[in-house]
RNA sequence: GCCGAGGUAGCUCAGGGGUAGAGCGCUUCCUUGGUAAGGAAGAGGUCGGGGGUUCAAUUCCCCUCCUUGGCUCCA
């Protein structure tokens, strides 16, 4: 007998050799039919592989993320084997289960071009191998006999995996007809996937490297319920109605012409009003926290660049130099402000008792992104950053890194993101070609990151491979709408350009020494940052933030004056909107007040303008009331405040 | 940049070898209305651009530009 220690603590004494689905069905019937596979002392096990020893058991179920991936790869595997079935001799790569939820299975179709055309049969195969309930067994082999395995199926992709892995090491799992080089583990058979939708078909590279063959990678998702299809796919429905570049175009907050260029956008007045207020916020801010306000052009000398390295990492790859006519100078559109707020910062001595010095600029840049990237307005060519350099004694880094935090979490919570991860982003010591500097002072300065972000509570993760050239990252991640990940605010420790620049400040000891660096944007980039704010709001702005915050919808022709007087008086205490003065109905107004996602409505008719009131009503929500102009002053100035996040009084 | 998909009216989309259609929006007129669509009439398109096949191309073929789902990249 083994003892089976569950995680609410109890204990069951169980035969040895007995499995995760055997503990189940000790359990109940009903959890045994949920139960997709066990997790044996922290390592997630096949439901079905027997436990030889005395061990900690979770029983994992859909409701358990690595429940959803065990699932998710054993479809991956159920995909392959429909694949296999319709299309013989395909070569498989490999098919993990999504971060994103779903699966995918990277395939060499050889000379078949698969596309969605070919979705509906690969999804009434992959119904049919399910309905057969194949049990997913498992099996150890040699790594000699996997070789010769694979190299009769000629798959040379699984013989450069196997070429990783140790003999003793290597496992097999076969459901019905298909066998596949896998670690496992697997649901216990077939018979759990009820629902099958494939969603995609993309090129992608053979593990991940630019010079290796593209394969097809066929995306999927499946369920142990039909009805949770169904779910996801009106979850996915909703995704797109909250598509930043659709939200984009139906309020008129920016659009993008062929003419001027692609992947730059063209912000359209609602779209400007919200920058605009975005930026008065944040310099606001910025003001409290001892921040002076630069301003530096759109272009620099190419030399400018080649100091601080940007032209010989990014040059060859960017937009080319500007010639100037006459003498064929060189000059760069600005891919980053930091060259130019060194040279602000090397125009005067400077003395330690003048440091921190912070200076921010919202500053326009340049970079020559690969066309495939460029993505609404998340990745775009030409975007303003609320850039700010501080320059401080090597003593006060820490500390100044700690406020920039402060500032970030600041702007996250005043515009309501809660769902935000913090990621060190981190060197990578085996391609050290990318960066510049001493291992020495990345590492010091890594150090730093971590201890601020430690000392400021923050959960972080760490990525490797993930620095900017000239120093570690804390980046502050965002998800957009379809769940895709996108970098925001960021601070950044440089101990690189400083040194490029020769920038010194005098010490106590009128000597002179060399200032630290910290790049630091909270919004990360302004298009970006509104991109996300729109798909996280739904273009449901809050309040003080909306480009329109009122409409006054007069009944009929007859209050349209009144509506103006209304609108002047309000316009004076800095409330933005407009009267809709057009020759409709009240019920017509309002909805298309209510599709404009206008936050708040005054309808005004005979009664309002006999008492000199207005009659509100909120969007989304419907009649509030009627009060007198003044009460409504006061009723928008709280909600007003309120629209404005948790704020802490400290920055 | 690479693989796949797409581009028809301002927007969302249908159509398909014989020089184009809907809904919404827009303009004008009627209507003067009380909390999510009042009625009528009208204007609006070299069917992304270039080339080819054909008596005839928006439709078929090739190239190109742009958009898009991924991959790679991201100062």
């Amino acid at each position: 007998m083994i003892k089976i220690t569950l995680p609410d603590g109890s204990v069951r004494e169980m035969a040895q050799g007995a499995s995760g689905l055997d503990i189940a069905k000790d359990i109940s019937e009903g959890l045994a039919r949920n139960v997709l596979a066990a997790k044996v002392n922290g390592e997630v096990w096949d439901a079905t592989r027997p436990i030889t020893t005395d061990a900690e058991v979770t029983l994992l179920t859909w409701k358990d993320q690595e429940g959803k991936n065990t699932f998710w790869h054993s479809s991956a595997h159920l995909l392959a084997e429909a694949l296999e079935a319709l299309y013989p001799g395909i070569k498989l790569g490999i098919g993990p289960a999504s971060e994103r939820g779903g699966f995918y299975y990277d395939i060499d179709f050889g000379e078949h071009k698969f596309s969605e055309d070919d979705f509906p049969k690969v999804e009434a195969k992959m119904k049919e191998l399910a309905k057969q309930k194949n049990a997913y067994e498992r099996q150890d082999i040699s790594k000699a006999d996997a070789i010769k395995y694979f190299q009769e199926k000629d798959d040379q992709y699984k013989l450069e995996l196997l070429d990783r892995l140790e003999d003793g090491d290597i496992t097999f799992y076969t459901q019905g007809g298909f066998t596949d080089l896998c670690r496992g583990p697997h649901i216990p058979n077939t018979g759990y996937i009820k629902a099958v939708k494939l969603l995609n078909v993309a090129g992608a590279y053979w593990l991940g490297q630019e010079d290796k063959p593209q394969l097809t990678r066929v995306n999927a998702i499946t369920f142990p319920k039909a009805g949770e299809l169904t779910e996801y796919l009106e979850q996915v429905e909703e995704a797109k109605r909250r598509d930043h570049r659709k939200l984009g175009q139906e309020l008129d907050l920016f659009t993008f012409s062929e003419r001027v260029g692609k992947g730059l956008p063209l912000w359209m007045p609602k779209g400007a009003l919200l920058r605009d207020r975005l930026e008065s916020f944040l310099k606001k801010a910025q003001m409290r926290a001892g921040y002076a306000p630069v301003v530096t052009p759109h272009i620099g000398s190419k030399e400018l660049y080649v100091t601080s390295g940007h032209y010989e990492k990014y040059g060859e790859d960017s937009f080319q130099p500007i010639n100037t006519p006459e003498e064929g100078e060189e000059y760069l559109l600005k891919p980053m402000n930091c060259p130019h707020h060194c040279e602000i910062y090397k125009a005067r001595p400077r003395s330690y008792r003048d440091l921190p010095v912070r200076y921010a600029e919202f500053g326009t840049v340049y970079r020559y992104e690969q066309s495939g990237e460029l993505h609404g307005l998340t990745r775009v060519r030409g975007f303003t950053q609320d850039d700010a350099h501080i320059f401080c004694r090597p003593d006060q880094v820490k500390d100044e890194f700690k406020k920039v935090i402060d500032l970030i979490l600041y702007v996250f919570r005043s515009l309501g993101f809660k769902e935000f991860s913090a990621q060190v982003s981190l060197h990578d010591p085996e391609n050290r070609a990318k960066y510049i500097g001493t291992e020495e002072q990345w590492l010091h300065a890594e150090q730093q990151i971590r201890e601020a972000a430690k000392e400021k509570g923050l959960d972080t993760v760490e990525e490797i491979g993930e620095a900017a050239f000239y120093g570690p990252k804390l980046d502050f991640m965002v998800k957009d709408a379809l769940g895709r990940s996108w970098q925001l605010g960021t601070v950044q420790v440089d101990y690189n350009l400083p040194q490029r620049f020769e920038l010194e400040y005098v010490g106590a000891d009128n000597e002179k020494h060399r200032p630290v660096m910290i790049h630091r944007a909270p919004f990360g980039s302004m298009e970006r940052f509104i991109s996300i704010l729109i798909e996280n709001t739904g273009g449901n702005f809050p309040l003080w933030l909306s480009p329109d915050q009122i409409s006054i919808l007069p009944i009929s022709e007859r209050f349209n004056e009144y509506a103006h007087s209304v609108y002047r008086t309000l316009e004076e205490e800095d409330i933005r909107g407009f009267v809709d003065d057009r020759d409709e109905k009240v019920g017509r107004k309002i909805r298309d007040s209510e599709v404009r996602k206008i936050p708040v409505m005054l309808i005004v008719g005979e009664k309002e303008v006999a008492e000199n009131k207005v009659s509100v009503r909120k969007h989304g929500e419907g009649d509030v009331g009627v009060m007198t102009i003044e009460e409504f002053q006061h009723w928008f100035a709280k909600e007003s405040k309120a629209s404005l996040g948790q704020v802490s009084a400290e920055v």
